[in-house]
DNA sequence: AACTTTGGCGCTCCGT
DNA sequence: ACGGAGCGCCAA
C-alpha cells in the first residue's frame, strides 16, 4: 500500500485534487505564491489571486464602507457570523476591520462581532479548499539540516558582542547531502556567505534545526546584518520575517521570535522533542544531545564537545569540532525525521502551512477543519459560548500498600467512543460535521493501523505509524475542543455529557470487576487497576478475564488488556509504583517522580519504593542511614545531585508586580533569577529553567536559594540541616506503608541504642470499601 | 495575540 | 502550629 494518504475525501483533505503544493506566501496585497513540486529538484511557483475574507454577524456593521472595496454574502442557516465578506486586498481587509471596530464601539482590536480566520496563508488554503503536501509522503520533502558554532572564549555565546563569532556552520539534508563551512583561515564573513549560498544552492522546503528559532538563526541573521550580508534566504529571494509568538507544552510556556522564510518551513526540533515529552515524560533534557541519546539516534561513537570548550577546541583541534558539528546535524536530522511525520500528514488534512500546524495546538487543527467545511458549505459559523466545563474524569484509591499480582484494563478510546456511541454534536454544529468527521477519522485510523500491521517494510511502517498517529491528535482533540472557551464549536454541557458518561462507565467496570472477585486497587479516568481473583492466574487468564469485562459494555465501548505487572505499590491517587515482570520498576505521579525534586531525592524514594516492594526493612533502614551519612559528610556527585531546576513561568517584571500586588508570594527560582541577571546583565526568558541550591544560614528559602553554578566541591556550602529535612520529609511518604507511625519512626531515624531490629516492625496493606463511595452518578 | 480539559499531590509563604 | 493560597509538576 502506497503510503501517501487518501485525497478522495473533501471533508478532511480539502476539494481540490493531489496537486504538490509545498509551499506559499503572500506576496503583495492581493497575491499569494504557491510553490509546486514538480520532480524531486524542480519547484514551479506561481501567482495566484487572493480575497482576504472574514466572517461577520451583522452586514449592517460595513454600513458606509465604500461598496466598491469588498463582496459580501449571506450564509444558511441561523449561525451567529452569517455573513462572508471579502476583500480585493490586504488594504480594504484591514480597513474594513477598523471600520467594524469603530461601528461596534468597542475598545477591543477584534470585535467579537468579526470571526477572523488564521493567517493569509490559512485563509487561502480555507477559501480554495486546498492543503499542503498533497499526495506527497514525508521522503517527497527535501529538509536541511542547519547548526552553528560559536566561538565565545568565556561565556555564553551572544550575537552582539564583537569577539563572539560564527566559526563553522554544519549543514545537511534529507537526500544524504552534507557540508561543513568553515575552517580556522576563513572570515566570519566568508562562512555566513558560502552558508547562505549552499543554503540557497540546495534549496531546501524545510530549514530544521534544535532551538534553530531562538538560536541558530537569530544569531545567524544578527552576524549578517554586522557584516552587511544579505539574508536572502526565501525562495523568491527575500529575507526572513519575523514576529513574536510563543508555544504551549502543558504547563510549560515559551516564548520566541518565530522565523519564517518564502516559501520554506522553519521546523525547531526543540519544539518538537518538548511537545513529544508532554505525552512521555520521560525525557531526561531536551538538548540535542540527551534526546538524540534518549532515542537511539546518536552516531555510534559521536564526537562530543561540551559548550565551554567549543573555542578551545576551534585553537586546538578543529577537527574535532568539525566532526562534532557534523555529528548535530545527523541528529537533528533523524529526529526530525522521527518527531514531525504526523505533523506532516496533518498539514494534508488541516488548512494550515506546515510551520503553523507544528506551532499551534490541537484544538487550532479542529477548528481549521470545521470552518473550512462550513465556508465550503456557505454555511454560517456559531459563535464561542461562554461559560467552562465542570465535570472532569473520576479518579479514586481504594487500596494502599504492597499488592500483586496485578492487570490494568483501560476503556479504549474512551471519549472519542462514548462520542460516536452516545451521538455526542455540539450544539452549534447545525451540519453535523462533528460526528461525520470523527467518524471518518476514526474508521481511517483503524484502517491505517491495519495497513500497519501487514507492511512487512519498517519505512512504510513508520510512515503509516506518523498518518494513524495523525488521525488520534485529531480525533482526540474534538472533545477537548467542546470544552475549550474560545472555541467556535464548544459546548460545555456536552462535554459534560461526555465526562459523566466515562465516570458512569468507569464504576460500571469497578462494580464488574469487583462482582467477578477481582480488587480494584486504583482507577483513573479511563482505566482500572486491580488485583484478579485467585481463581485468574497467568497472562492468558489474565486477558480472557479482561475480555469478559468488555463482554458487559455497551456496545461500542471496549475494554483493552494494557499490561500486567508483579507487584504494585499504591501511595495516592494517579500516585504509585509497578514492578512488571521483567523487574522494572515504573512510577506514576508527581509525589513520586516530580522533576521538581532534588536527584538525591528522586534516587531515594526510587530505592526505597524497590526495598518497599520487597519488604526488605533492613534495607530501608539502611538506605536511609546510609543517605543521611552523605548529606552529612556533602558526599555528592555534583551540585546536580540536590539543585532544583524550576521553568521562569512569567517575567521577572511580571512576577515582581505579582509579588507586590499580593497576588503571591516570593519564590527562590525567581529570586535566584533576578539576582543572576542583576550580576550578568542578562534577563532571563520566560521557559528559562533555573537552578539552585540551600545555601547555610537559613532563613526562607527564596533567601537561603544560591545559584547552582555558584557551588564548589571545594568549599561546600549548602545547608546540611535543609537537606537533612528535606531527606525525612521524603522518607515521611512512607508512613501510611507501615502498621504505626511508631515503627515507621523506627525505620527512618538514626536512634538505634539498642540496635535496630527489623522483625519489630510490618508492613501493612490498607483498603477502603468501594461501595460506600458508589453514590449516583450526576445524571 | 494566542490560548484543549479536569483532577491530584507536595512545597512554600504568610496570615492567624 | 495550622491552614489557605499560589504554584509547579503530573495523570489521563
Amino acid at each position: 500500500m502506497d503510503a501517501a494518504p487518501p485525497d478522495d475525501d473533501a471533508l478532511l483533505y480539502g476539494h481540490d485534487p493531489a496537486e504538490r503544493i509545498v509551499a506559499l506566501h503572500p506576496v503583495g496585497p492581493a497575491t499569494m505564491r504557491l510553490y509546486r513540486r514538480r520532480s524531486p529538484t524542480e519547484v514551479t511557483t506561481e501567482d495566484v489571486r487572493v480575497h482576504p475574507f472574514f466572517f461577520l454577524s451583522d452586514a449592517d456593521l460595513l454600513r458606509g464602507f465604500p461598496r466598491d472595496r469588498f463582496q459580501f454574502q449571506e450564509l444558511a442557516g441561523r449561525g451567529f457570523f452569517r455573513y462572508v465578506v471579502a476583500f480585493p486586498d490586504r488594504g480594504a481587509y484591514f480597513d474594513a476591520l477598523r471600520h467594524v471596530e469603530r461601528a461596534t464601539e468597542t475598545a477591543k482590536a477584534r470585535p467579537d462581532e468579526v470571526y477572523l480566520p488564521g493567517s493569509p496563508e490559512q485563509q487561502y488554503l480555507m477559501q480554495t479548499g486546498r492543503t499542503l503536501f498533497k499526495g506527497m509522503a514525508f521522503d517527497d520533502l527535501v529538509r536541511l539540516q542547519l547548526d552553528i558554532e560559536v566561538y565565545s572564549p568565556k561565556g555564553f555565546p551572544q550575537a552582539t558582542v564583537p569577539e563572539h563569532r560564527i566559526i563553522l556552520v554544519a549543514l545537511s539534508d534529507s537526500t544524504g547531502w552534507s557540508r561543513l563551512v568553515g575552517t580556522p583561515e576563513m572570515t566570519e564573513e566568508e562562512v555566513l556567505r558560502e552558508t547562505l549560498d549552499l543554503v540557497k544552492e540546495r534549496d531546501p522546503d524545510v530549514i530544521e534545526g534544535h532551538n534553530i528559532q531562538s538560536f541558530d538563526f537569530p544569531y545567524l541573521f544578527e552576524r549578517c546584518r554586522r557584516h552587511g550580508v544579505p539574508v536572502d534566504l526565501g525562495r523568491d529571494g527575500s529575507p526572513p520575517r519575523s514576529y513574536p509568538t510563543s508555544m504551549r507544552f502543558a504547563e510549560r510556556q515559551v516564548e520566541f521570535d518565530a522565523v519564517e522564510i518564502a516559501g520554506r518551513h522553519v521546523i525547531d526540533t526543540l519544539h518538537q522533542t518538548m511537545a513529544f515529552d508532554v505525552f512521555k515524560r520521560d525525557l531526561p533534557n531536551y538538548t540535542l544531545k540527551g534526546a538524540a541519546r534518549y532515542f537511539g539516534f546518536a552516531p555510534e561513537g559521536r564526537t562530543y564537545v561540551p559548550g565551554d570548550q567549543i573555542a578551545h577546541v576551534w585553537d586546538t583541534d578543529p577537527h574535532r569540532l568539525m566532526e562534532y558539528a557534523i555529528d548535530d546535524a545527523t541528529e537533528t536530522e533523524r529526529l526530525a525525521r522521527f518527531l514531525s511525520g504526523s505533523t506532516f500528514y496533518l498539514t494534508q488534512m488541516v488548512p494550515m502551512p506546515y510551520g503553523q500546524a507544528a506551532r499551534t495546538g490541537p484544538a487550532a487543527k479542529v477548528e481549521a477543519l470545521f470552518v473550512r467545511g462550513y465556508l465550503h458549505a456557505r454555511h454560517s459559523l456559531p459563535r464561542a459560548d461562554f461559560g467552562s466545563q465542570v465535570v472532569g474524569g473520576y479518579t479514586d484509591v481504594f487500596v494502599t500498600g504492597v499488592v500483586g499480582p496485578v492487570v490494568y484494563a483501560d476503556v479504549e478510546s474512551l471519549y472519542p467512543s462514548i462520542m460516536l456511541t452516545y451521538d455526542v454534536q455540539p450544539k452549534g454544529d447545525a451540519l453535523g460535521l462533528f460526528p461525520r468527521l470523527l467518524r471518518r477519522l476514526t474508521g481511517l485510523r483503524f484502517e491505517t493501523k491495519d495497513a500497519m500491521r501487514e507492511a512487512d517494510d519498517a519505512h512504510e511502517r513508520g510512515e503509516l505509524d506518523a498518518r494513524q498517529s495523525a488521525y488520534k491528535i485529531v480525533i482526540n482533540s474534538f472533545y477537548g475542543n467542546m470544552g475549550f472557551g474560545y472555541a467556535l464549536f464548544n459546548d460545555f454541557a456536552e462535554a459534560d455529557r461526555v465526562a459523566a458518561t466515562g465516570q458512569d462507565l468507569l464504576r460500571q467496570i469497578m462494580r464488574l470487576a469487583r462482582a467477578a472477585g477481582a480488587r480494584v486497587v486504583e482507577v483513573d479516568t479511563d482505566g482500572v487497576l486491580f488485583v484478579p481473583p485467585d481463581s485468574v492466574v497467568g497472562e492468558a487468564a489474565e486477558r480472557q478475564f479482561v475480555e469478559r469485562l468488555s463482554e458487559q459494555m455497551p456496545d461500542g465501548i471496549r475494554i483493552g488488556f494494557d499490561g500486567r505487572f508483579q507487584r504494585m505499590l499504591s501511595y495516592k491517587k494517579k500516585n504509585y509504583a509497578l514492578l512488571d515482570y521483567d523487574g522494572h520498576l515504573k512510577f506514576k505521579g508527581s509525589s513520586l517522580v516530580s522533576r521538581s525534586s532534588e536527584r538525591f531525592g528522586r534516587a531515594f524514594v526510587r530505592e526505597a519504593i524497590r526495598l518497599l516492594l520487597e519488604e526488605d526493612v533492613q534495607g530501608l533502614h539502611d538506605l536511609y542511614l546510609e543517605h543521611r551519612r552523605r548529606i552529612e559528610a556533602h558526599d555528592w556527585q555534583g551540585v546536580e545531585s540536590f539543585q532544583r531546576t524550576e521553568t521562569l513561568k512569567t517575567s521577572l517584571a511580571d512576577y515582581e508586580q505579582a509579588v507586590a500586588a499580593g497576588e503571591r508570594t516570593r519564590s527562590a527560582a525567581y529570586e535566584v533569577a533576578a539576582r543572576e541577571a542583576a550580576r550578568t546583565g542578562r534577563a532571563p526568558r520566560v521557559g528559562d529553567r533555573v537552578s539552585y541550591y540551600l545555601g547555610e544560614g537559613g532563613g526562607r528559602v527564596f533567601e537561603a536559594a544560591r545559584p547552582a553554578r555558584d557551588w564548589s566541591p571545594a568549599a561546600p556550602d549548602e545547608s546540611t540541616a535543609f537537606y537533612l529535612d528535606r531527606l525525612d520529609q521524603l522518607a515521611g511518604r512512607f508512613e501510611p506503608f507501615f502498621e504505626t507511625p511508631a515503627q515507621f519512626r523506627l525505620v527512618f531515624s538514626e536512634e538505634d541504642l539498642f540496635g535496630f531490629d527489623p522483625s519489630a516492625v510490618r508492613l501493612v496493606v490498607r483498603e477502603r470499601d468501594p461501595e460506600e463511595v458508589e453514590d449516583d452518578v450526576p445524571f
